[in-house]
DNA sequence: TGTTGAAATCAACGCTAGATGAATTACCCG
DNA sequence: CGGGTAATTCATCTAGCGTTGATTTCAACA
């Protein structure tokens, strides 16, 4: 009937269908999160039918995994961080690690972190990402004693995943829209701290009112 | 022919069933986020059919709305942190942050904050609670220059939701376990900067370069 | 040219979710 | 004792999901 009546089969030109539905799925795994992205919408927004997705990546997870699997190296981007003044260490980590969020891979950082909310592997994924990853190679090539090397970690860890849920999940500014400039200056000091200062307290927590009350101060209502 | 063959109809007993639900509700919110989360599991969990919940609250999102609708008024926690000496701001509000996050009200917050990653009212809902009921009131009691507060109110943000992250969802360790004397002296020091530190180095103050980048965040929906 | 294999679509399956409305039972008040 | 109201369940509806298998079209190669 309709001379483009084309319903079925195989399209003539592009052959990019692919990255297509790779990139329909990185913005929706960004945006929403994994469970609540579907393949049909991803499928629809790259102009697809949903089974060619199935077609190309097996299943939902595979499909999730290629999205993430844009191998930020990070043995690659460390001497940038490690190379110079010591005490700018902290800075320049910050805006390294602001660098990647705000590249295409960053998308696939932000699905990672949204996706490690909701599901037990990913959470998983990215522990082991980060401990084996990351931290791991930051500090090998500093001079941290090796016992308080995981501490140390997780503090930096914190405050960087901190600062990607502000800036990127939750959006609370003016966090979200500061400059790479103001961050790293306002963050890059804790992160040196946390890498160098000394942990515990040499002096005896002072004046501390029993820290014994986990607060009943729950208001009923 | 089962001789305790109720199907149907009223229970005899007890009437605390409504709690039941919530409680339910609220670990499962917790554990698994409000997307995962399932009225159904809920039911089975709180030993009732799924109807019943729909009957109590309205709606998925209600009952939602409901489990993390403990108010832990944050201006009642104030006093105890801003008491004593200033030196000392950063850690007492640390302890308290766990403190709250510790406490049966931290099983809604974590609801809250794993479902902030995925929905976008809940992202508003954590934002304007972060916003009006904390930031502000801790900031107002503290002398610090009005034009600074927000961004000093963000970065503490930026700090203790990536302590909640780390500890709560990630779980990764040994954040996850440290005591809060450890968190408290090693964050402390922290928010006490974020409070009262100068912001901007003072070498190059570029004068605000264009915020040329105020939207790279494409509001979905 | 004819054949073959990949690209693409269609239609459907099985499943689970949230939600609804009617039916059944227990409690409370008069 | 009897009626009304709230609590509880059952059966069902609709909608969306991931996934599958058959089927059709295109492109390349002998």
């Amino acid at each position: 009937m309709s001379p483009v009546a084309r319903r079925t089969g195989r399209r003539p030109g592009n052959q990019d269908t692919r990255e297509a539905i790779l990139a329909a799925a990185r913005s929706a795994f960004a945006e929403r999160g994994f469970d609540a992205a579907s393949i049909r919408q991803i499928a629809t927004a790259a102009g697809v039918d949903p089974a060619l997705v199935h077609h190309y990546f097996g299943s939902k997870e595979e499909l999730f995994r290629a999205t993430v699997d844009i191998p930020v190296d990070p043995g690659a981007l460390l001497p940038a961080v490690l190379a110079g003044d010591p005490d700018g260490i902290g800075e320049r980590l910050v805006r390294t690690f602001l660098g990647v969020w705000d590249s295409p891979a960053g998308g696939a950082a932000v699905a990672l972190l949204r996706s490690a909310t909701n599901s037990e592997w990913t959470a998983r994924l990215m522990r082991e990402f980060l401990t084996t990853q990351v931290l791991r190679r930051v500090l090998d090539q500093l001079d941290v004693d090796p016992a308080e090397l995981p501490l140390r970690g997780g503090l930096v860890a914190t405050q960087m995943i901190g600062l990607a849920m502000m800036r990127y999940v939750i959006r609370l500014e003016p966090v979200a829209s500061a400059t790479a400039d103001t961050l790293a200056a306002a963050l890059g000091p804790t992160i040196h701290r946390y890498l160098t200062a000394p942990l515990s307290p040499a002096a005896p927590p002072p004046a501390a009112p029993p820290p014994a009350t986990p607060p009943p101060a729950a208001l009923p209502r």
